[in-house]
DNA sequence: ATGGCGCGGTCACCGCGA
């Protein structure tokens, strides 16, 4: 079973290069995050034509969403809410080999890194509290938990550990409710894992910067974090990066995990 | 140190992303 995750910054704008990746890499299951859309407007036919006959879509208008597309049968479909907010940042799904998958989408979390002067740093932190708290009565054996995290949590996971320091993100605070939510279930950061330690590896980089892969100012803000006893199973871990130079790409790659089960 | 781009939508400006 290989399975991807990838921010696609509107399903709709993107739904061509997404087909293309998910034909090309032979994924299985892709986890999609700011699909940007309403249940109604999102592409299934595409997808279904090329396999993906299951899905579970959680859209929202012209914020978040996130969506599931699967070759793989699904038993039971879920979603939590958080911060007593109706925006889409979750999905839970358990396929019909007993995986168990949460979509994650985490609020991005605004310019300021103060939680008491910016509403949306203080809803990024409570939603990092929130989702511990879930994990502390959802653990599993058979968990993959993966998504769009907003967060970056070693210094190799920046372009510039000193100058990020003060930059939502890879702010101590968020770092460390990262760190916290993987020991809660625990949780092992498989991307990193099979990456050395100390190699810089990133899955966004800003629009802003049109010469992206020579000044290479990245974050890895993407990730794919499993159960311990699912390791054994893990065959390939494989981050996207030429996918960034296509026409029309998203900001953030995919990352796909290929899996002997 | 700053600004740079791209998405959706009460659509030509604005909110938001990170």
């Amino acid at each position: 079973m290989k399975i991807a995750t990838w921010n696609v910054n509107s399903v709709r704008i993107r739904k061509q290069n997404i087909l293309n990746f998910l034909v090309n890499e032979k994924i299985d299951v892709i986890c999609l995050q700011e699909i940007k859309t309403i249940n109604e407007y999102f592409p299934f036919d595409i997808f279904y034509n090329q396999g993906f006959i299951h899905s579970y879509v959680r859209g929202e208008k012209s914020y978040n969403g996130v969506a599931v597309l699967s070759k793989i049968p699904i038993k039971e479909k879920n979603f939590n809410e958080f911060c007593g907010l109706k925006d889409s940042r979750h999905i839970k799904i358990v396929l019909a080999n007993d995986i168990i998958i949460h979509n994650l989408y985490v609020p991005a979390g605004g310019d300021i890194p103060d939680v008491k002067v910016n509403r949306k740093f203080q809803h990024k932190i409570n939603f990092m509290k929130e989702l511990i708290k879930l994990f502390n009565y959802h653990k599993s054996k058979k968990m993959i938990v993966l998504g769009d995290f907003n967060i970056a949590p070693s210094e190799y996971d920046v372009w510039s550990h000193k100058q990020l320091l003060k930059v939502v993100s890879h702010t101590k605070l968020e770092t460390d409710y990262f760190k916290k939510l993987i020991n809660t279930v625990p949780l092992v950061d498989i991307v990193r894992d099979y990456f050395k330690m100390d190699k810089k590896i990133f899955s966004w980089w800003s629009y802003r910067n049109k010469n992206w892969r020579a000044s290479n100012r990245g974050r890895r803000l993407d990730h794919i974090l499993i159960s311990k006893d699912l390791i054994r199973f893990v065959n390939s871990v494989i981050i996207y990066e030429d996918i960034r130079s296509e026409n029309n790409p998203s900001d953030h790659v995919p990352i796909s995990m290929s899996l002997d089960i």
